[in-house]
DNA sequence: TAAGCTATAATTAGCGG
DNA sequence: GCCGCTAATTATAGCTT
């Protein structure tokens, strides 16, 4: 079935120009989204400003920029920031923290729903199994405890992991509901409004 | 002789603003590099053309340009208009309705997370019921089957509802990815990077 | 055409020089 | 700051569905 040794894995590659056209379009996708993906996480982890255009084989264009495209062309066409407009400087700045954090935060979402669903397909095919069991065997011997004890741990988890999710939604429902551009305060705001670790560590 | 072996080697790492100013110029540098890399390696492999412009934290630029930057950059903005007023309207208007589309998302999902953790609380304690009863009840009468089936009935929602909520939220984090300020379809021709999902999985 | 898989190539985080 | 090292994480080539 499955096990046939099929694929061998990912073989090395010389770099020179494709002459499959085929192969070229899937690489030129796959690459053109991991080059994306680097550029973005570079701008994200560093706090640089990026700009990236692409013309695919077929001439279609695809571009990143952060905080946009114009804005990285312009300061790289004439390397002279405009001194004059301090405050759409401000006002655009702000902006592109509010997006790239909301960017992390449906990263993290997009995590932790997938995380959810697992455990509830999980939880789910394990009360099948509960409960095919209870025509045979009796649930007070220990094998039943067990899973139920696990099962309890796990509904706690989620319960926790649920509050915590509203909490962090209510925090930038809020963020968004009262427009930033307006609080000169909240200028200063480095990225993330407190509550630090969202990645797999500070969450489990 | 080979001492000690200090290095654990590769960390993994949260892509989240780095907070330590000499990491990061580090992480900066080399992961700088790797992206010129990929980036000139999908232009050898692919034939395709590309920009990419680079600003350091510190305000130092890096490009790079296959046929030259200049060259790419003129044909990206031969594409995209000028930047009219009406444009900048739409551009604006477009933002605004992410941005309350987005909070609209927000609500809802602050909704839906707040019946789950009511749901929880109240599996929870059902199952501490169904535990506490192990005692001196056996299981397989119907009540506990009942109770069962509604359990499995609530996970099931549950995991609809989760796969909804990350359906909706991977939606918004590609409108976000994807330079959301020029929507192809308005100047009439077609960027979209398709393949969204940065992030989980991936990204973003 | 696109999406998923798996083994392997490539990148890179954390150290040390 | 740059180079090198090593172990782990990521990206992805070649297939399959």
């Amino acid at each position: 079935m499955s096990s046939e040794r099929t694929g061998q894995g990912r073989k090395k590659i010389v770099i020179k120009k494709m002459t499959n056209e085929i192969h070229l379009q899937v690489t030129f996708s796959k690459r053109r989204s991991g080059l994306f993906k680097k550029a973005s996480e570079l701008c994200t982890l560093c706090g640089a400003d990026a700009a990236l255009i692409v013309f695919s084989p077929t001439k279609k264009v695809f571009s990143f920029g952060h905080p946009n495209v114009d804005t990285v062309i312009d300061r790289y066409l004439s390397l002279v920031p405009p001194q004059n407009n301090r405050t759409m400087e401000l006002i655009e700045a702000q902006r592109c923290a509010n997006v790239r954090e909301l960017n992390a935060q449906l990263t993290m979402l997009n995590n932790t729903l997938d995380l959810e669903k697992r455990r509830s397909d999980e939880l789910n095919h394990m009360l099948k199994m509960n409960q095919a069991q209870y025509w045979w065997a009796c649930p007070i011997d220990g094998m039943n405890k067990v899973q139920l004890e696990i099962f309890k741990k796990s509904l706690e988890d989620l319960k926790i992991l649920v509050a915590q999710q509203a909490q962090r939604a209510q925090f930038f429902e809020t963020q968004f509901f009262q427009n930033p551009l307006f609080h000169p305060e909240l200028f200063g705001f480095d990225n993330m409004g407190g509550q630090g670790g969202y990645g797999p560590s500070g969450f489990f």
